[in-house]
DNA sequence: TTCCGTGCAAAGAGTTTGCATCTGT
DNA sequence: ACAGATGCAAACTCTTTGCACGGAA
């Protein structure tokens, strides 16, 4: 497989903070670029579980907010079950989230611009600074709508 | 004080429903109500206690789900901390959270409709349908930006 | 009188932390 | 060699649940 420009970002990262680059770390910061569909720590382990099997639950989850702390994973807490992390597009963006099957899914398209604009004319109006936002549209996709 | 709208509102849908009015309920929908700022579940517990001491926290999420799944409540849950709720503006809507004090505020003026609209569009594209959305806009208040 | 609601305490789920051991650099 | 990472298990937070007692209707 040829490496994304994504995961070379991700492990510059890693290495211009002088951090390790541990085999653990690496298969976690892998299985992060190459999963397409906001994966929760639990995918996360699962899948890096056959090569590394003594892989901690604890240790995806430190891995995971190390990226997050450096800006380039975004996480999408809820209040039920857990978070579920995105490593590719770390700045933040709307999200079409499946409530029968749980996909989360990034709009085509795109246009976080709009959203920007809102997000700013809302703060400014109440005096608000922006730092952050999101959007979380929530539905049936495709394939669970009957 | 004279009774709100949305408390007789909130207490006929109990009514409707043939559930009791506890002193407890009443004094939970009471204090939802009358809390415009997104209380969480600890805070109207606290609130509640100097009238009836006895109750417990295990009451209080009852009631306060029993409200949302009327449709009554809207709940902002967190990844962290605990969900706060939104028992005057049950419909979805923005919200302003300072990151700072934990503050979270409805924004003036309003204008759920641009969001809705942009749900709507994005959904469409991906072919998913849109039961609910939630735009939280995180930054420092007023207050906290010095 | 009848259920429904309450309160307590125990159980759960997800996440974090402390610490001894191991390992990249 | 040494600072930093790992893995295990215990601890934590918020929330839910089971069950016997109590109270609204």
């Amino acid at each position: 497989m040829e490496p994304s420009n994504r995961l070379e970002t991700l492990l510059e990262r890693l290495r211009a903070r002088g951090l390790r680059l541990t085999p653990q770390r690496l298969a976690i910061v892998r299985a992060l670029v190459n999963h397409p569909g906001h994966p929760s720590v639990e995918q996360l382990h699962q899948e890096i579980l056959p090569d590394f099997p003594t892989t901690s639950l604890a240790t995806v989850y430190k891995t995971v907010h190390l990226l997050k702390s450096q800006g380039e994973v975004l996480e999408l807490a809820f209040g039920e079950q857990g978070s579920r992390f995105d490593g590719l597009r770390p700045r933040p963006h709307p999200h079409l989230i499946c409530t029968r099957c749980g996909a989360i899914m990034d709009p085509a398209g795109d246009g976080p611009e709009a959203l920007e604009a809102l997000a700013a004319e809302l703060a400014q109006r109440a005096g608000f600074s922006v730092s952050s936002h999101r959007f979380d549209i929530f539905g049936l996709c495709p394939a669970c709508r009957g």
